[in-house]
DNA sequence: TTGTAATTTCAGAAATAACTGAAATTACAG
DNA sequence: CTGTAATTTCAGTTATTTCTGAAATTACAA
């Protein structure tokens, strides 16, 4: 394994873990993603030196986020792994695993919670809170949905825009008169004013 | 406190866990997020019931990621804390925390290593997998660094938009006549072709 | 200043997560 | 089918992270 390749998977081995995967799951993605075959578990295990058991877990775990592509060899028994071919096959899985998994939860709570209403007058504070919360998750990910069902270039094209693309919204302003009603209403943010009646000093950020 | 107050800490604790966060810190920013008032550090041993310590590790965390507001009481030697009251600063300030931690070095990595001309033949492969990675995280960040100058107004005009952006695209082909000299090329993703003479046989995804 | 309340640090304990080898199960070549 | 190679599961071990209480440090009201 020339160094090169020792390096990468190291890093992600490392990166892994400030990310939920943790360091096995890591190193096992970054060695099938600079593969240029797919491999069996076995050649896993000697490349980075676990054991047959880690391995099959660390696949487990991988195949529950939906990265893996899985192959067979006619007259081997043995089953084979690899990742998506194209780079942006593999974020859209990843992206929509986080989704799932971490802010659609939250998203459900904050609904059922603010539908609830039989609030008590000091949940006030807290029901707008979960609101604004809730509204801005909506936002971003709503907008995420969306963008991502268009096709590649069209993306790419878009991204490479950047802040580019205001003037286009400048032209539609122009051209249509202002922006189209809103699907979903956002509440006016009320900044709610001076919290309380002692004398606060800020400091810091 | 109240059991939708409760509920909300206690969520926040549970997905923590599925973030990088640990269980406490999550339920520390969630109290601190709902409270109507800055809190200080024996407000929440009290309301969370863990130690004054923890407590003091769990800010200091907090505090790395720039996610608190410190203020502090004329003739009360205490401190206290908050989160900003802006549910966007709060995420400006994630992003960029985890843009830092979690891409930067791992875009840095890929940058360095494919400077190295003295590659082996070997590393061909791997190196061509490194850039696609690299072209891509370069993009994703690029762009979102860019719409994140926006003013607040704009943005939410953008995200509202949704894929509808492309209606605006479109409008920009047939008034200019197409896209932009892009800054930054990206190479043509050319699909491998078939990597092996081995019979495989595609199942599952 | 000084005394003391507030905060941080840190070594060790408790809890959790990762990993292994052995045993059980599965799957397929012959 | 059958035998066996491949894979998964799982109980126990090891490693890591989280949490605590006690001691050290800091900071500020008087």
């Amino acid at each position: 394994m020339s160094d090169l390749t020792e390096q990468f998977i190291m890093h992600f081995g490392e990166m892994g873990s400030r990310w939920g995967i943790n360091r096995t799951v890591g190193q096992m993605y970054a060695l099938l993603f600079v593969s240029p075959e797919p491999l069996c578990a076995d050649e896993m295990v000697e490349r980075l030196g676990i054991s047959r058991s880690n391995v099959s877990m660390g696949l487990k775990e991988l195949d529950s986020w939906q990265l893996l592509k899985r192959s067979s060899v006619h007259g081997d028994r043995r089953e084979f792994f690899s990742t998506p071919g194209d780079v942006w096959e593999i974020f859209r899985r990843l992206a929509e695993q986080r989704h799932q998994r971490e802010i659609a939860p939250t998203l459900s709570m904050l609904r059922t919670a603010l539908l609830e209403s039989d609030a008590t007058p000091e949940d006030a504070h807290l029901r707008e809170r979960m609101r604004e919360m809730h509204d801005l998750i909506e936002l971003l990910t709503g907008w995420f949905r969306e963008v991502q069902k268009l096709d590649r270039g069209t993306l790419e094209r878009l991204l490479k825009l950047g802040s580019g693309v205001v003037k286009l919204l400048e032209l539609q302003v122009r051209i249509t008169g202002g922006a189209p009603p809103p699907k979903q209403r956002i509440e006016p943010t009320l900044s709610s004013g001076p919290r309380t009646l002692r004398e606060v000093t800020k400091h810091g950020n």
